[in-house]
DNA sequence: CAGTACATCTCGCGA
DNA sequence: TCGCGAGGTGTACTG
């Protein structure tokens, strides 16, 4: 990885056109020939980038750069597509590299795979009675979360969701019409679970006939804790 | 800005947990208290990060991460919520700042809103005869992007995308459902134009009545090139 | 401030 | 490889 500071401007040139006057900045580049531009701000996204593969090349300004100021021009050329990142430098203020290796790379614990593998062995906290068919039924138009069976033998969809949005609700509603198409399965009502429902997703879910539940993730992983995998 | 990097693992804490095992990666301080760690691969998403506002405190490592080789502790808090972010710095391997200052930001063309001027001019792209009622047509529950008039004198709601997705359908379907209750404008039919658009959301679209219309916005930027304005 | 829609989204999973 | 959905999404804009 190298990194460089330098007052420099960028232009992109791909799915769209972007320009970035002169300012100093952050370029990072990595071993995969891939460019960040950082200011010192924002969020992690860059404000400029070269994505994976790519080749750098730097090479001397024109003529009509190098009076501007320009005294070096980075070429980065996307391995894949015609994506093409210049960044004309005026002046390097730090210049390091150093050798990273590969990354052993980020273990999480907490998103919705693991919210619906707990709901699954959890499946009571849909109501008294209620049993799992399965996770991750697949139909034409994608996977139901989570089927089950309630107490009195009827099949319930559910819908899963870290934040409860309208999305989710309409997801949720065009797999309850394909499922009650199905003359085994109907008729199917939904259920939509989250750990936050919108006040908006909550009126629309309901004026569909949904049910929403909100689910605590600590509680159920509290229950589950026996087998605390990661600390 | 200072820039680190060290041999370190990391620990994140918030909306949910994850962990990076021992490797040297690079350390990026911002100046908003912020903090991004990237390995010398991946897109430009860093492995593990704090987004501003935060706070960045070195601590001394306590007496059992010192026997692992702990020589640093960097403990960054968010200042808005509980999130946490703990690197357990084993060695470091450079170590240089700079000031920045603030960045003039990004111009950018091509976007969605570019789109939507492009095809208001050139309307005809909808079909022989069109006329543009306007842009940007408020409804109660949101605009609509472009609202026109065919040849027969039809009005014609347009939902305009980069990529044509389920959602995008969703989206209009709403908006003529609204709209054809308004015996000024109905019967409205729905126009759904894209750069691109996915078969799933193609099929939903046209079985709901909706005409599907793919853009080529090169060409469109083409028949624009007149006034090329960035560069 | 919240809510909404877009993004050069990125990333991971499954067919 | 492609399609699809999730994201600690981020970001801009609107009310």
């Amino acid at each position: 990885m190298r990194l460089v500071i330098a007052r420099c401007s960028v232009d992109y040139v791909g799915r769209l056109r972007a320009h970035l006057p002169l300012a100093v900045r952050l370029l990072m580049v990595k071993a995969d020939g891939s460019v960040l531009v950082h200011s010192d701000g924002g969020s992690y996204k860059p404000l400029n980038w070269m994505s994976p593969p790519a080749t750098m090349r730097s090479v001397a300004p024109d003529e009509t750069d190098a009076e501007a100021g320009v005294t070096e021009v980075w070429n980065v050329q996307s391995a894949k597509t015609d994506d093409r990142l210049i960044i004309s430098i005026h002046e390097r203020f730090s210049d390091v590299s150093h050798d990273l290796g590969v990354d052993p790379g980020l273990i999480k614990d907490g998103v919705e795979a693991d919210l619906q593998r707990l709901l699954a062995e959890q499946i009571n906290r849909l109501g008294e009675g209620h049993t799992l068919i399965r996770r991750e039924y697949m139909t034409a138009i994608g996977p139901v979360d989570i089927l089950a069976r309630d107490a009195s033998g009827a099949t319930v969809a559910v819908e899963l969701k870290r934040r409860g949005d309208i999305d989710g609700v309409e997801q949720l509603t065009r797999y309850l019409e394909l499922l009650n198409r199905d003359p085994l399965l109907a008729p199917v009502k939904g259920i939509f679970a989250a750990q936050q429902i919108k006040p908006q997703a909550r009126v629309l879910a309901e004026d569909r006939g949904i049910t929403c539940l909100t689910l605590d993730y600590d509680a159920m992983r509290g229950v589950d804790d026996r087998d605390s995998r990661l600390f």
